[in-house]
DNA sequence: CACTCATATGGTCAACTGCTAATATTTGTG
DNA sequence: CACAAATATTAGCAGTTGACCATATGAGTG
């Protein structure tokens, strides 16, 4: 039964993409709609080669597509579970975070965020 | 606005934990219940420093608890989301997977497993 | 206190990964 | 084709982390 090994490292892959705030950024400036990667340079602050890096991680996963408009290349989220993840982490944090701390606030604050996005 | 960086930093730090497969393994395996660390040791086949290791680090991030009795010690699992993020990650996998594969079986049997332990 | 079993920790090494700089590729324009 | 803009790729470095071995701590027993 070396099947389910492969499939422990394949749920841990995926919870990997999400396990770099770099990329968790990326992500979240794409919630409101594609974005081209200048546009996400710009939004996150980031080398160009470094959010192309990312960018194309998050593609070969699955969890972004890509459009090619003359020499712009437009990413979008397509993995609908992304958003949901996250949120569920978010509320998770904030629950065992002192209800007084700028954390907690800041937490909820990026739930709701994510939540508008659909 | 720094207090935004720090949140993504939790939040991937929390995805961190479970981007490992040894860890996958140790909170599968404590998903019908709580476990002493040599049991843990013989169900998942670690080396009893490596079990203790990852288990503290679950015990320091909050998603399992412990307890002492006698001189064992039982972890359980009482991160309520756990099994829910694992549960999402299973199905947004095996739904990209080759209908097919023993792969996405595996996955789906997982999601099952997961699902009745609560 | 000596001894054993269960668990935790310190030190070390190898593998992995993110970042940067430099360069290559692709597209559009004249 | 020459040139510029946008994106992708390569190579190297540095920080992180998981695994292992040895050892330390703690609990139970006599």
């Amino acid at each position: 039964m070396d099947e389910l090994n492969k499939v422990f490292e394949s749920v841990a892959e995926y919870f990997g993409l999400l396990a770099e705030p770099t990329r968790l950024k990326i992500l979240h400036c794409l919630c409101n709609g594609e974005l081209a990667v200048n546009e996400v340079v710009e939004a996150v602050g980031l080398t160009q080669a470094n959010a192309s890096r990312h960018l194309n991680l998050l593609y070969r996963a699955g969890v972004v597509d890509r459009r090619r408009d003359g020499s712009q290349v437009f990413y979008r989220i397509v993995d609908p579970n992304f958003t949901d993840l996250c949120r569920t982490v978010c509320v998770s944090i904030a629950s065992r975070t002192d209800t007084s701390s700028p954390r907690r606030a800041s937490l909820l604050r990026l739930e709701q965020d994510l939540g508008s996005g659909q």
